[in-house]
DNA sequence: GTTTTAAGATCGGGC
DNA sequence: GCCCGATGTTAAAAC
């Protein structure tokens, strides 16, 4: 870890050039007043002020202010970054596909940062639209009683289906999956999926089905005229007993 | 600013919850070995490895690993954090709209960082949506040669629509904006609005125009089936004068 | 590499 | 506060 406190523009550029700049995986952060622009598939201007600049070894860069969880600018991961002399500490953040560039350029530093992060752990993360789709299709009589799933399906020609399902009468039923309230457009995409298979599968009836924790009252409108139902799912989670969390003593 | 490298735990709790800890608009910086336990909206947990924690002064706390724009575990601004000590470091961050915990335990701290961000400077972006349709708005030509912009609407009883339109014959256009591709959900969107807009004014014409750089080849395939149109809109755009980007010199 | 969709999305605007 | 749609969305999976 190499930690430099209000260094020169010199010193800066040394450090984050010289030896240890040659670290392999290494992240950066500086602590200090920059302008940034940027040009790409937008445009954009950020005058002179305080801010976290972190460049990540994959080349993401991030520069944050005091507020908000996403950055003022930003490039993604695949990134080229170069550090120069120019009147001051700038960074050039450069990238192809698409074309962008952001530079920073600082009017003082006041700390700078070199280190490694090991870091072999991954992340277990449950609670995804996937785990209730995993349990609606184990346990389908959630939704109704007598459904039974034919298809979870991935891609069809007419977009992407969560469950395609039966009900007790044979009735071909389309199953919509969202974990959080469901929104207009989730209704229009369910309803154009239907449109589309009844017209391929010559089929008068074929039912569709949302099923969310909750769901606006527009959607819901939306759901009535379309002639469309929508089922009340409520779903819990549990880590895997391995990966057990440590917050049930969590106050 | 104040910087501590490998405190110990107490250091770290005393700069933390001390004198330096009283200071109002702060982000704090620790780059350690920790693991983070969080539950919510859904639920995860991230066994120990070395990261970047930050802590932003509107309640905001990252946990970022050596890749990727977008942070490992997170809680969003308006978070209370607490910093306690159970076997080492452990930060407390918890909200209650929705309500969400994320606990971080360190096992070692490699460095702790707390100072203030001085930034009066707002960000001048150019080249969203909102753009794209001022120019459409002050020049409608370029969708199609006759076409008169007659509203330019936020919300509507069944929607959202960019423009409310006639075109040379006195058909109502509904013409819908996107900076990026369009994708099937935007045609869904579009067509879902217009059957509505139909039926709602009785009238039997009314055409609907989707405006993009891009189109995706199922979009397309979309659009022909449902008798829309696409319109190819490119566009530029330039920073005020007065903000203007020092991008242009750069190679 | 393009396309499609989810995300613990986040964020801002309108009501 | 809820609701709705944009984002320089990012990221992953399928093709």
């Amino acid at each position: 870890m190499k930690y430099l406190a209000s260094p020169t523009p010199e010193e800066a550029l040394d450090a984050l050039n010289g030896a240890a700049g040659s670290i392999k995986k290494r992240m950066i952060t500086i602590v200090g007043n920059c302008k940034v622009d940027y040009s790409g598939r937008a445009r954009s201007f950020l005058d002179y002020g305080e801010r976290l600049v972190v460049v990540k070894a994959d080349g993401t860069v991030m520069v944050h202010g005091s507020e908000k969880r996403e950055p003022l600018n930003w490039q993604p991961p695949g990134t080229t970054v170069k550090y120069v002399m120019d009147h001051g500490l700038a960074i050039e953040a450069k990238r192809t596909s698409p074309p962008e560039t952001m530079r920073i350029h600082f009017m003082a530093i006041e700390a700078l940062s070199i280190f490694q992060l090991h870091d072999g752990a991954e992340i277990n993360l449950i609670g995804e639209e996937a785990d209730i789709v995993d349990k609606l299709e184990k346990d389908p009589s959630i939704i109704e009683e007598g459904l039974r799933v034919m298809r979870r399906e991935k891609v069809t020609n007419s977009g992407f289906i969560d469950l395609y399902c039966e009900d007790k009468d044979g009735v071909t039923v389309i199953v919509e999956v969202k974990r959080t309230s469901i929104s207009p457009n989730a209704v229009y995409q369910l309803e154009a999926y239907l449109v589309d298979f009844r017209k391929k599968n010559k089929l008068a009836k074929a039912r569709g089905i949302l099923c969310a924790p909750r769901i606006s009252e527009m959607a819901k409108t939306l759901i009535v005229e379309k002639g469309l139902e929508y089922k009340q799912v409520d779903y819990e989670f549990e880590l895997s007993d391995k990966k057990q969390s440590s917050l049930e003593s969590f106050d």
